[in-house]
DNA sequence: TTGACGGGTAGGAGATCTCCTACCTAATAT
DNA sequence: ATATTAGGTAGGAGATCTCCTACCCGTCAA
């Protein structure tokens, strides 16, 4: 059990994918995880594996597969991190600009 | 000018506490950073070109020395990525959860 | 039982990261 | 002018990451 730190998790855009994935698809087994990569079957694995032991995601057997599904909540750690900094934003850039952003920014995804 | 993934830039250690160096005590010179880690300085100075890189810090010249201050912005493209994740694990805790922390967020900014 | 399928593990190649010591330039100080 | 100080850059050693192909075991189907 290695205990993976979130941040170095989550610094592969792979891993995001995989994330994004199972929080739009609910669990999933690896092999339809792996289909939507140009990367091999054992690849996802791993990386499967280094999110498992972020806490990120959890497996369940169900006959010869595994369905992995998403843990959400090593992601607080994430957001408890950023709350000091997202303060910080906000008195810097003043309201307007708060305002103005506030909803209309395009969210890239992963 | 290689325009680094926030994700990526966060990923190390010594990256996010220099962040949070910047954070508490404002702007300050490489020297000031340099102090508080047991690396040598080129090694602090190639992470706040990391920072640098991906936004996360801007510099600003006075006589020899270089202050590096924080530019959290960057960190919004990290917050908006969390957001489906929190609602997620929001359903997921349940609504003792739920109360419990909405207090704690900032509403009221009119 | 034998084969096919789902998926983990081993080992390794090549890329990238993280740190170091040397060295360089620019700016202040004597 | 010369020495000192702040800090960036070069180049390299060693660790880690990311991907691959081979191979293994467990489960289901014939």
């Amino acid at each position: 059990m290695p205990d993976i730190d979130v941040f170095a998790a989550l610094a592969n855009p792979a891993r995001r994918q995989l994330l994004g994935l199972l929080l739009d698809s609910g669990p999933l087994p690896v092999q339809q995880l792996a289909a939507q990569f140009a990367m091999s079957r054992p690849s996802v694995s791993e990386h499967l594996k280094v999110l498992k032991d972020a806490g990120l995601v959890g497996e369940r057997k169900a006959g010869r597969q595994r369905y992995y599904e998403l843990r959400p909540e090593p992601l607080r750690d994430l957001t408890r991190w950023l709350t000091p900094y997202e303060r910080f934003w906000r008195e810097k850039l003043g309201n307007l600009r708060t305002l103005l952003d506030e909803e209309g920014d395009p969210a890239s995804h992963d």
